[in-house]
Formats: structure tokens, sequence, C-alpha cells
RNA sequence: GCACCUAUAGCUCAGUCGGAUAGAGCAACGGACUUCUAAUCCGUGUGCCGGGGGUUCGAAUCCUCCUAGGUGCGCCA
């Protein structure tokens, strides 16, 4: 494709202006609005050098300068030099390159076919797998397809929750009070049920929890029963969430969890102390990073036993050792902020110039109306449900608009989840939401769903107008300016992408996606296609299959389907 | 107490590297289907960009202080 950014820089290099390659770079500007151009060049800075006022500056560059074939138009306004885009040429170089890499338009290699890590959803078993969990869940999905779209060797990993005290919680109220069919029907909500129990127990009795305590050593030491019992656990934990990741269609290379790097710590330990890193505190040992501004780092309990910071320093360092990862991505809540800053600077002290490779990409907090989630207070809100609602409530709206569609359970699905993912990955990472099932099943507007009726329009669209890949086309006759905003948005779409990966950001695809979505929803209320005569209609075919390409491509990367109807 | 994050329209949020007139959706009201799928489109208006100070030709954006909210801060993960 043309760079169009590139071109202005080297027209405007051809000319005297003082400024090198990067300079003139970073002055370029897209202009507030495109009857001001598509580009500009903001002259201010060169006041100092020129000793002139900006405004002759650019008037001088101006008149100075020529498009040659890539702009129709350089215009001075003020201290700006604005760029029109040839619209002809933007239009042939947009559309035959989705003509020619299709649904790979937008990728690039500059992974390299380096290794990327995604860790990511990680939920803890013999727990509900609820609304809490969906963020981690979709926006490490969609961090580790962009970066298999950008040439990245990726894999998706599920560091799941399957070790640690709670354990011996589980298996010591499973010996007291546990029965294998009441499980069997419904494990997640009986082993809940168990473990609250045993808490609330624990409360008036102690020596209940001398009891976890035996039994999670019990489990260390691969006891046969305690190990049985905790595999049994884990695998109809798994089988549970199994449920959820199909329905939305997620898939991990690994499931290796806390347990699987319980043994590797030891030997870490005993690295970190050759290398004179701990120090005794309180009985415990710890890293001191004072000088970091950071609280110190507890390496092992006083009782000898370890704690998540330690194995997830095992965890890096064997993933290292394994895969020798380029990038190691961890997709947790930004409460672990801290953990995570204080374990990869221990890392930097052991002396791994890997450290940094290691990126913590935090996102915000789900609460519920009545205040935080809590399990055990009952205040919670289940995946499962809120995706089958969703899938619900659009099988409805459908019986209403469109009886007479094929498989619209099928369907249904598809934009029922598409609407929970779009909805997840809109907004910044960052921003901490409360959850309401009227938000979430509202699919007009900036949706989910409203981007997959778009593609579902354009599909048609090709299907009615007998849409071939290969007609000729006049792209001179895309002149309509809707059809050259819809053009623009298509042209920024591997930006976008780009950007989203360098900033972990899936958001700007979602923002861009439903930017191409309005653009066409407009070309397509003022501009008719079938009923265009023959060559205009061939162009504008042409276009509407390069905006549906475009959209499935948005869609996948954000891990949601683009059904052809709906 | 200390650290990190957040604060933009009634609500939910965008806002590119500091640049021209700060933008969307929702909600409200009005309009467009015998015409390519009305989950659509068009129109109507709304701002102390949390507050003060500073840097700059220019600040929602950078620095600083303050306020409010969230999160975290040695034996849970």
């Amino acid at each position: 494709m043309i760079d169009f950014k590139k071109e202005v820089v080297n027209s405007i290099l051809e000319i005297d202006s003082g400024l090198d390659k990067e300079e003139i770079e970073s002055l370029i500007e897209i202009p507030p609005s495109y009857n001001m151009g598509d580009y500009a060049f903001a002259c201010f800075r060169l006041a100092k050098t020129f000793r002139k006022a900006p405004n002759l500056i650019a008037e001088e560059l101006a008149n100075k300068l020529d498009g040659g074939d890539y702009f129709e138009k350089i215009e001075n306004v003020g201290p700006y030099i604005n760029f029109f885009i040839n619209k002809t040429k933007l239009a042939e170089t947009v559309i035959d390159n989705i003509k020619t890499k299709g649904e790979k338009f937008g990728s690039t290699n500059i992974g390299q076919g380096r290794k990327a890590l995604v860790e990511f959803s990680s939920p803890n078993i013999a727990k509900p797998f609820h609304i809490g969990h969906i963020r981690s869940t979709v926006i490490g999905n969609s961090l580790f397809k962009i970066f298999k779209f950008q040439g990245f060797d990726t894999l998706a990993l599920n560091h799941l929750g399957d070790y640690g005290t709670q354990f011996g919680m589980l298996i010591a109220a499973y010996k007291k009070w546990g029965d294998m069919k009441v499980i069997e029907a419904d494990p997640i909500n009986e082993l809940l049920k168990l473990y609250v129990k045993f808490n609330e127990e624990a409360e008036k009795d102690e020596s209940l929890r001398d009891e976890a305590r035996y039994w999670f050593k019990e489990l260390e030491e691969k006891n046969e029963e305690a190990l049985e019992l905790w595999q049994w656990i884990r695998d109809v934990s798994l089988k549970e969430f199994n449920k959820v990741y199909d329905l939305l269609n997620i898939k991990f290379d690994s499931y290796a969890g806390e347990s699987f790097y319980s043994d590797k710590m030891p030997k870490v330990i005993e690295e970190m102390e050759d290398k004179g890193l701990l120090q005794e505190s309180k009985g415990a040992l710890i890293i001191d990073l004072e000088e970091y501004d950071m609280p110190p780092a507890l390496i092992k309990k006083s009782d000898g036993s370890t704690l998540y910071t330690t194995r997830d320093i095992a965890a890096a360092i064997y993933r290292k050792e394994q895969y020798d990862f380029y990038k190691n991505i961890y997709v947790v809540g930004s409460q672990q902020n801290l953990h995570f800053r204080q374990w990869i600077k221990v890392i930097d002290l052991m002396g791994y110039d890997w450290a940094y490779d290691c990126v913590h990409v935090p996102f915000g907090m789900v609460s519920l109306e009545d205040g935080t989630l809590s399990t055990r207070r009952g205040r919670v809100v289940f995946l499962e449900d809120v995706l089958k609602k969703a899938i619900a409530s659009t099988l409805k709206i459908m019986e209403e608009r469109n009886p007479n569609l094929e498989n619209k359970e099928e369907v249904a699905k598809e934009v029922g989840i598409g609407a929970i993912i779009f909805q997840e990955l809109f907004n910044n990472r960052i921003k901490d939401y409360i959850f309401s099932w009227e938000k979430t099943l509202s699919f007009e507007g900036e949706t989910g769903p409203y981007v997959q009726y778009t593609h579902a329009r354009a599909s048609s669209l090709l299907e009615k107008g007998n849409f071939k890949l290969d007609n000729e086309v006049d792209y001179g006759l895309l002149n309509d300016e809707d059809e050259i905003n819809l053009i623009r948005f298509l042209y920024k779409f591997p930006d976008a992408v780009l950007d989203a990966l360098n900033k972990y950001e899936p958001s700007i695809i979602a923002r861009h996606i439903i930017e191409i979505t309005k653009a066409f929803n407009k070309f397509y209320n003022s501009c008719p296609v079938l009923s265009a005569e023959g060559n205009l209609k061939n162009a504008r075919l042409m276009l509407v299959y390069s905006t549906k390409t475009v959209l499935k491509v948005g869609l996948g990367l954000l891990g949601m389907k683009a059904p052809d109807r709906m």
C-alpha cells in the first residue's frame, strides 16, 4: 500500500526546509477535518530557524511543493500546509491491497516468528467462573490473536489457580462432609459450598485449619489419596470452564498452573541465595526492594512454604528456558500492579536481561451495582449465565426481525456472545466498570451486533449483486464523499492494528471498526449499489467487499464471528 | 501514612507526538421503510476537559501542588 504520510515527508524533503526526515515526520499531523486535507505540516517550529512568522514560512514552502501523483492539492492555511490525497490513488491502493491480501489485510511480519506468550483467564479451580473473569479471558484472547496476526509465534497460557492451602481445606472438607454423587451433579457449586462451610466451621474450631494444613502438606508430598482427590477436582473444574471457553471459542495451548511450577521453586530460591539476594526478616525470607521504592518481596514464609511471588518467578524462568520467549505477557487485573513490578524487578536483580520482556497488561475492576463481587456473600454473576442470556435475547430479536433465517441458534450464539465480547473490549482496559444487565443486553449504537449486522448487510449486497472478485474496477468512480470517507477508514485499519499491539489495547481495533461501520452505513444509505449503472455498480460492490473483509478481520482479532446473515 | 491508577456533555466513554472549531454512543425530541436487512440512517444541544499554579508561540494532553474515587502495601493468590 502506498504510504501517503511518507510521501508527504518525501515531498518536503525535496525542497529546502532545512529539516531532516525525522524532524519532518514529527511535524506532520492529521487535521481536525477532511476539508483541511488528509495530512498537515505545521510550521511553528520553523519560526526560529527561518526567523520568520510561521504563516509566511508555510506560504513560501507551500508554493515550492509539488504533490506529484499522490496529492491532488497542497494548500496553505495560516501556519499549516495541508495535503489532500489523490482520492483515486487512495481507493486503488487500499482496495487492491485488500483484494490481494484478503483476510490477511492489516497483518505484517513484525513478529518474525518470535515467541510471544500470552497468559490469560487463569481461574481458580473449584470456584465459579464469574463475570469478574471475563476481562482477562477476552482481552487476553484478543491480544493473542493480534500478536499472531503480526507474525509472532503465539502461545495461549492458562495459568490455573490449582494449588495452595485452599486445596488442603477442600480435601479436608470433602473427607468430612463430601458426597461424590452430589458433587458430580454440580461440581463447582458443591465444591464452593464445601469451601464456604469449611471456612465457617473453622471460625468456631481452629483445629480444622491444622487439618487443612495437614492435607496440603500431604498433597505436596504426593500422598496418593490427596493427589487423586485434587486431580479429580481439577478435572471437573476444567470441564466446567471449558463450557465457557467453548462458548467463547477460546483455546489454550497449556493449562500448566500453579501446581505445575511448585516443584520448580527450590532451585530458584537456591539461585537467589547464591546471588546474595535473600535476607531473613521476622523468620521469613525476603528480597529487599527499598532501593527501588517498593516493599520487600516475600520469597518464603516463616513456616518454610512458598508464596505466589516465588511461583511467578519460577514460572517466568521456566518459560524462558522452555520457549525462549520474545514477550511474556500477563493479562492480570490492576490490583496486582505492585506484585508484578516486584517480581519482574527480582528477575532483573537475578541478572536476567530478559526481565522486562515480561509485561504485565493490567485492567480495571468489575463490580456489581450493590458492591464488589463476592462469591461467598452470593454477590456473583456467573459468566455462563451472562453468555446464555445474551444468546437468548439475540434469539428473541431475530424471531421478531428475521424469523425465516436459517440456523438461527448458531447465529444467535455468534451475535449474543459477540455483544458481550465487544462491550468488554470497547473501552480502555484500565477503566473500572459496574456490570449491568441492561447495558449488557442492549444491542444498538456502538455495539458488537451493530458491526456484525453491517457485515451481514455487506454480505447480502455481494450475494445479490453477484459480486466477482476479478471484476475490472474504475476507482475514479468512487468519488462520493461518503465513499471516500469509508475508504479512508479502511486505509487506516492496519495502523490501528499495530497501535493496538504496541499498546496491548484491543479497544483501539474495536473503536476503529466502529468507525468503519458508521462510515459504511452512511455510504449504504446515500449510495445505491445494486441499482447503480455498470461500472459504478462494480466499483461500489468492490468497496462493499473491501469493507466486509476488513470488518471480518477486525471482528476476528477481537475474538468475534462475522455471520453473513442475521 | 506511602505507592500506583482514574477524573472530559445528564449517563457510558473516545480524544494520535502538545497544534486549527474538544468528539461519539446512550437517554430525550422530531423525521426517513411498496425502494440494496430500520440491530440502520438524518436532524435538534449539552462542556469550569476535577481545582490552583507552572512550562510553551500553543495544554484536555507535559510538570507541580491540591481534591475526590478506586486499588495495593511480609507470611492469601
